[in-house]
DNA sequence: CAGGATCCGTTTCGATACTG
DNA sequence: CAGTATCGAAACGGATCCTG
């Protein structure tokens, strides 16, 4: 599976036009999440963690946010076989978009993770800049 | 077409969960974009705009959001052919999202819309109460 | 004419099996 | 471990048709 260019042609200039691009779809930002709250770096551990998706999905979407600038991959200098991915300035930016989205899933669905909400609620920049310097420091995944 | 269910299985709990699947696709959010930020309210308004959707495909996500409590639809009682659809208030309570999806495009991307991002910039919480209000007016589109 | 439904070819998805 | 290959199923998109 090539990465993707989407078929259809957009009008670009209007706000949101290209965020969708890059991120409308069923898994690029549940990636991004696992990255950025979870703090996985693998392939096999986004595989094998949360929605089950395909093997040739992920290797689809992971080309794609990485073409887009918001992931970047690296060999691990410690295991050749493992590739390690991890978010560039550009996807760590997305993490007032994630913020927004689960306080507005908390606010009127969701009911899980109710930890994470009330940590978010209580104080929302302490909370981004958290993830922020979990990343400055590279790598401490954070459980 | 009937309204979607997708045919994957999701872990329910997890955060962003919920929300990727009401708006993980192409077109949900452009929807709402053109609700909230351009004060569109018919179908024949969403069709001739912006991306070209194809008249199935909206008929489909205008059903899949109101299923979701994103947006709701009544006939027009001025004109009986009208159908006018508008947000609820967890379709508004995405205001902050979208915000921050716009802010994010602009700090990496897009370049288009400039006056609305320095908008947004200068006064985020004014521009999300204007809004809101906008929609408690009931429908003064707002250019 | 507005809102949508139907048809149909094309693209993408997703599960599984398989490879370097 | 990190991906490819394959293939049936689903979703997409364009065009057209239907209905009030």
């Amino acid at each position: 599976m090539p990465a993707r260019k989407p078929a259809y042609k957009r009008r670009s200039g209007c706000p949101l036009n290209a965020s969708v691009e890059m991120l409308g779809d069923r898994w690029s930002l549940l990636i991004i999440r696992d990255m950025m709250l979870l703090g996985y770096r693998t392939f096999k551990e986004f595989l094998n963690s949360h929605e089950r998706i395909a093997s040739n999905i992920l290797a689809d979407r992971l080309l794609r946010l990485e073409n887009y600038g918001i992931i970047a991959s690296a060999r691990d200098p410690s295991d050749g076989r493992k590739q390690i991915y991890s978010l560039t300035p550009k996807g760590l930016g997305l993490a007032p978009v994630l913020t927004e989205m689960v306080l507005w899933a908390a606010a009127y669905e969701d009911t899980g993770n109710q930890a994470l909400v009330r940590l978010i609620h209580k104080d929302k920049d302490g909370f981004l800049a958290q993830v922020r310097k979990r990343f400055a420091n590279r790598s401490s995944p954070g459980k």
